[in-house]
DNA sequence: GATTTTTATTTCAAGCCTAAAATTTCAAGC
DNA sequence: GCTTGAAATTTTAGGCTTGAAATAAAAATC
């Protein structure tokens, strides 16, 4: 079943038009996160990023372990791990038996502070996604989960 | 037609999952377009949108609308612009009868640069967006218009 | 056990981004 | 024709991010 040039063509550019629509919506939606966090939290998406992170590691993450699964660089949590610890939002907790390492943990402060975020942030998504119907949602889920399997297909290829 | 409470819950924790899924997805993309970039083209993605919003206008776009158009700020373009210009790929432009203002126009080089970075954009796309049909893209391209249009609503609310 | 390599983390330099202040010019009202 | 306010842009200060260099400790090799 070979398609036609010209069909393939027009898929492509059609693909290329949902793509700009689809980071339009994103970018619209995360402005909105980050513009809510700001004005009634004080806060900021990374910052929120990293305690919702560790919210899901009760025993705490190694930095390198945080920073791989934020998907940022180290340096990057380095300066926000310091903020927060500053804040007394997050313990920097020494590895037992290798001096090199430390575990960041939410503190007890830490925790209720970003179990507040996280039910205003699942809220203000409700409300950003208001109109997407259980079905409508996963639709969508499966075909991103195409886009997933060749990111992570990709990873393992780019592995050192 | 009264959902139950828990309907509306377990909806609200299926949105923050397609949300968190959704954001995943357009990262990654966007990672692989700025690797791209830099590797194959040595540019950078906001360098690209500048000269993806001035190809569209060949007439050129005045500093404040090419930063409302990118929805950036102000400043921002100037120092893009500064750049490409510095380069030969962008020529700020005299607007006759306002001293105040310039009109930001691609060279030949340019454009001639432009196109051949959005040939290789789209291409890109289409292989990230491999498995999805004319008509999975139907779809999510109407449930995107629910959130552009709540998007555009609450901008004309903002406005001053 | 000394040397080399790898691992964990921080520091650094540079680019991007924003909001706010500063500058320059235009337009309106007097 | 001044003055006041608005508009277009740039400059500035500060935060976020990265990749690469630096530091320190652990692990592997000889």
């Amino acid at each position: 079943m070979a398609e036609t040039a010209e069909k393939q063509e027009a898929l492509s550019k059609t693909r290329l038009r949902l793509w700009l629509k689809l980071l339009k919506s994103v970018n619209g939606i995360e402005a909105e996160i980050r513009r809510n966090l700001r004005d009634q939290h004080g806060t900021t998406l990374p910052r929120f990023d990293v305690m919702s992170a560790l919210a899901r590691f009760p025993d705490g993450l190694k930095m390198s372990e945080l920073s791989t699964f934020l998907k940022v660089s180290n340096g990057n949590v380095t300066g926000i791990v310091d903020k927060l610890t500053e804040e007394g939002l997050v313990l920097r907790v020494a590895v037992p038996g290798d001096r090199r390492a430390q575990v960041a943990r939410l503190t007890p402060k830490g925790r209720t502070a970003f179990e507040e975020l996280a039910a205003h942030h699942e809220s203000w998504i409700d409300e950003l996604l208001e109109g997407w119907s259980a079905d409508d949602i996963a639709a969508l889920s499966s075909r991103l989960d195409l886009v997933l399997k060749r990111q992570s297909q990709e990873e393992s290829g780019n592995a050192k």
